[in-house]
RNA sequence: CGGGGUGUAGCGCAGCCUGGUAGCGCGCCUGCUUUGGGAGCAGGAUGUCGGGGGUUCGAAUCCCUCCACCCCGACCA
C-alpha cells in the first residue's frame, strides 16, 4: 500500500473525550471514527485489524470442526417470546417494528435463531455433534457505551452454538472450544487467561472466560501462585480460615458511637484493627422481610454468592433505610449480631473471629469484644465475600493475586435452556425424542483489538503482536522527492516485499518530512521499518529498525528481503 | 435512571461573568525556502457560535426549551 493512496487518518491530538489508551490510539492511528454514541466507522487500518482477529480465529474454529453460518441481525421478537427472553431482557435489546407492525429486535446474541435453525435442520441422533459458529455484528443498547472500541453498542462478535446427545458430548465438545480458545489467543500473541467463571442466571456445568491482562481491564481475576488455577473475583471461593475462633479475651462492651457511622469512621475513632470489626449489610429477603448479611470490615459482599442464599431475594437488593428502620428499630452504622431480630448469615471469616466490634442494634451504639457462642449464638455459616490477594487458593495449592483484566471470550455449556424452550429435539437410537443439550462460544472480536493495544503500547504509539500488525513492513525514504536513487531503490524493494507476500506500506509522500512519516509508521506500531536514504546507499546499506528496538540496523540492500522474511519467519 | 459537565472552523480550545456583529494553536490550500525526528516565511479558505423560541435597537454572550455528547454512580452502611 501507498502510504499516497491511502486514508492514513492520523492525527496529533487527542480527541477530548477519549479516556482509555486504546481509544486514544485507535482515533490517533487513523483506525476507527466515531459516529454516534457506541457507533463506530472502522477506516482502512482498523479494518485490516479486524480482519487479521478474524481470520485466526475463523481457521482456529474451523480447525476444531466448526462450521460457519451467518445469521440475521434483525430477528422477529416472536422467538424471543419462544424463549422467554423478550421478558427477561431488558431495555438492552433494542426493539423494532417494521412497516407492518411487527415486532423484531436488533440481536444482542443469536441463541433462538440458531436453536431455530437447528429444530428445523437437525433431526437425528446421526447428526450430532454440530458446532456452528458466525462472526458477525451485535447490537446492544448498553446503558453507558464507554472506552471506546472496549464497551460500544454496536461490535463484531464471534459467536458459536454446539449441539448434543447428551451432556457427554457437550462436554467433550466444550474442552475442544476450550482448547481452540487458547489456540486462538496464543496466534493472536496475548497475554491472558482462561477463568473460572460464574455460570450466571443461565445456570449450566461450567462456564469459562478468557481474560486479556491489562491495567484498564474492568474485571478483577485472581489467580493462585501456586498452580494453574485462575477464576473471576465473582466465582472465586473464599475458604474459611483454618483456625476456628480464639477464645475470648476481653468483656463484651457497649460503646458509645455517635460519630461512627461508617466501619471507617468506627476504626480510625477508637483506634480499632479493621480485621475486628464486622458490617452488617441487610439485603431483602426471598419470601417478604429482610436478612442480614455479615462480612469482615474490611471485605465486599459478593452479590452473586448472597444470591444463592435461600433466604435471600434474587436478584439481590439492598434494603432502604427505612425499611431497615422499621424491621430493626435502628439505623444503618448501627447495626449487629446481637439482639437482632431477623435471619442473619455470616461469612466464614465473621464466623472465625473473635473480640470483634459491630453495631448494637441502637442508634450511636456498637458493641465491642463480641464473642460468637459466649455473647451471641453462631448463626448460619457461607462464603459471601469476594476473596482478597493473599486468600489461600481454593484448590488448596498457594494464595491468590489479583489482577485486572479484560474479557475476550466466554465459553459455557448452556445446557437445554434453549432447546428446551424451542423445543429442538432430534430422535435418539431407540427413536424417542431427545432435547439437544447446547454450548456456547463467544469472542468479542472488535474487543480483542482494544484489548491488544491496551497491552501492547508505549508512548510512541501501538506496538501491534506480529499477527495483528496491520502491516509488516513500513518503507520509508527519507526525501523521495530530491533523491531518484532513494525513489528508485524504494519502488524496487516496494515489489520485492509485495511479490513476496509482505504487508509493505510504502511512505511515498513527497511532501512529508522524515520526522512526520517516522512517527506514523510508530503510531501505527508497523513491527518493522526499514528507511532508505542517501547516506547509506553509498555503502550499500539501509536501515532496520524494529518497533520495540532502541537502535537502527544497518543491513546490506540486496540482503534486505532476506533479513525481513527471516524477521518475519518466512 | 440519579448526579456532574460540555457543545464556538476538520481537531484542541479562548471569548460568555460585564450584550456591540468571532478569535488562537494545530490541520487544510497557494507560493518561496528548507529536507535525517511532528520545518520557516508570506498569503489564503473554512463557522447558520448544537436546534428552536424569547428579552433587546442589537444575543456566541441573558432567559426558556429541546437535542447531542462526555464523566461519575447505579451493592458495602
Amino acid at each position: 500500500m501507498r502510504t499516497s493512496q491511502y486514508l492514513l487518518g492520523t492525527v496529533k491530538q487527542t480527541p477530548a473525550d477519549a479516556v482509555v489508551i486504546s481509544h486514544q490510539l485507535m482515533l490517533r492511528a487513523g483506525m476507527v471514527r466515531k459516529l454516534a454514541s457506541g457507533l463506530y466507522t472502522w477506516m482502512p487500518t482498523g479494518l485490516r485489524v479486524l480482519r487479521k482477529v478474524e481470520r485466526i480465529v475463523r481457521e482456529e474454529m474451523d480447525r476444531a470442526g466448526a462450521q460457519e453460518v451467518l445469521m440475521p441481525v434483525v430477528q422477529p421478537m416472536e422467538l424471543w417470546d419462544e424463549s422467554g427472553r423478550a421478558a427477561a431482557y431488558g431495555p438492552e435489546l433494542l426493539r423494532i417494528t417494521d412497516r407492518h407492525d411487527n415486532p423484531f429486535c436488533l440481536g444482542p446474541t443469536h441463541e433462538e435463531v440458531i436453536t431455530d435453525l437447528a429444530r428445523n435442520e437437525i433431526h437425528s441422533y446421526k447428526q450430532l455433534p454440530m458446532n456452528f459458529y458466525q462472526v458477525q455484528t451485535k447490537f446492544r443498547d448498553e446503558i453507558r457505551p464507554r472506552f471506546g472500541i472496549m464497551r460500544s453498542r454496536e461490535f463484531i462478535m464471534k459467536d458459536g452454538y454446539s449441539f448434543h446427545l447428551n451432556a457427554e458430548s457437550l462436554e467433550q465438545t466444550y474442552q475442544v472450544m476450550h482448547r481452540a480458545y487458547c489456540a486462538i489467543f496464543d496466534r493472536l500473541g496475548l497475554d491472558y487467561r482462561p477463568v473460572e467463571a460464574d455460570t450466571g442466571a443461565i445456570g449450566g456445568a461450567a462456564s469459562h472466560e478468557f481474560h486479556v491482562l491489562a491495567e484498564s481491564g474492568e474485571d478483577d481475576i485472581a489467580f493462585s501462585n501456586g498452580s494453574d488455577y485462575a477464576a473471576n473475583v465473582e466465582k472465586a471461593e473464599a475458604l474459611a480460615p483454618a483456625d476456628g475462633p480464639a477464645a475470648p479475651s476481653a468483656d463484651l462492651e457497649l460503646v458509645e458511637t455517635p460519630q461512627a457511622r461508617t466501619i471507617e469512621q468506627l476504626v480510625e475513632q477508637f483506634d480499632l484493627p479493621v480485621e475486628k470489626t464486622v458490617k452488617t449489610l441487610i439485603v431483602k429477603g426471598a419470601e417478604a422481610g429482610l436478612v442480614a448479611l455479615l462480612v469482615r470490615g474490611d471485605h465486599e459482599l459478593n452479590t452473586i454468592k448472597a444470591e444463592k442464599l435461600d433466604a435471600v431475594a434474587t436478584p439481590l437488593e439492598m434494603a432502604t433505610e427505612q425499611e431497615i428502620r422499621t424491621a430493626l428499630d435502628a439505623g444503618p452504622g448501627s447495626l449487629g449480631p446481637l439482639n437482632l431480630p431477623i435471619p442473619c448469615v455470616v461469612d466464614r471469616t465473621v464466623a472465625a473471629m473473635s473480640d470483634f466490634a459491630a453495631g448494637a442494634n441502637l442508634d450511636g451504639k456498637h458493641y465491642f469484644n463480641i464473642n460468637w457462642g459466649r455473647d451471641v449464638a453462631l448463626p448460619q455459616v457461607a462464603d459471601l465475600r469476594n476473596v482478597v490477594e493473599g486468600d489461600p487458593s481454593p484448590d488448596g495449592n498457594g494464595t491468590l493475586t489479583i489482577k485486572r483484566g479484560i474479557e475476550v471470550g466466554h465459553i459455557f455449556q448452556l445446557g437445554t435452556k434453549y432447546s428446551q424452550a424451542l423445543n429442538a429435539t432430534v430422535l435418539d437410537e431407540n427413536g424417542k425424542a431427545v432435547v439437544m443439550p447446547m454450548g456456547c462460544y463467544g469472542i468479542g472480536v472488535s474487543r480483542v483489538v482494544a484489548a491488544a493495544i491496551e497491552q501492547n503500547h508505549d508512548d510512541n504509539g501501538i506496538v501491534w503482536p506480529a499477527a495483528l500488525a496491520p502491516f509488516q513492513v513500513a518503507l520509508v525514504p527519507v526525501n523521495i522527492k530530491k533523491s531518484p536513487r532513494e525513489r528508485e531503490l524504494a519502488e524496487t524493494l516496494y515489489q520485492e516485499l509485495t511479490d513476496a507476500g509482505i504487508e509493505v506500506l510504502f511512505d511515498d509522500r513527497e511532501k512529508e518530512r522524515l520526522g512526520v512519516k517516522l512517527a506514523d509508521t510508530e503510531l501505527l506500531g508497523i513491527p518493522h521499518r526499514v528507511v532508505i536514504a542517501e547516506r547509506g546507499l553509498d555503502n550499500g546499506t539501509l536501515e532496520y529498525k524494529g518497533r520495540r528496538d532502541a537502535q537502527n540496523t544497518d543491513v546490506a540492500m540486496d540482503g534486505m528481503v532476506g533479513f525481513l522474511k527471516e524477521k518475519l519467519g518466512r
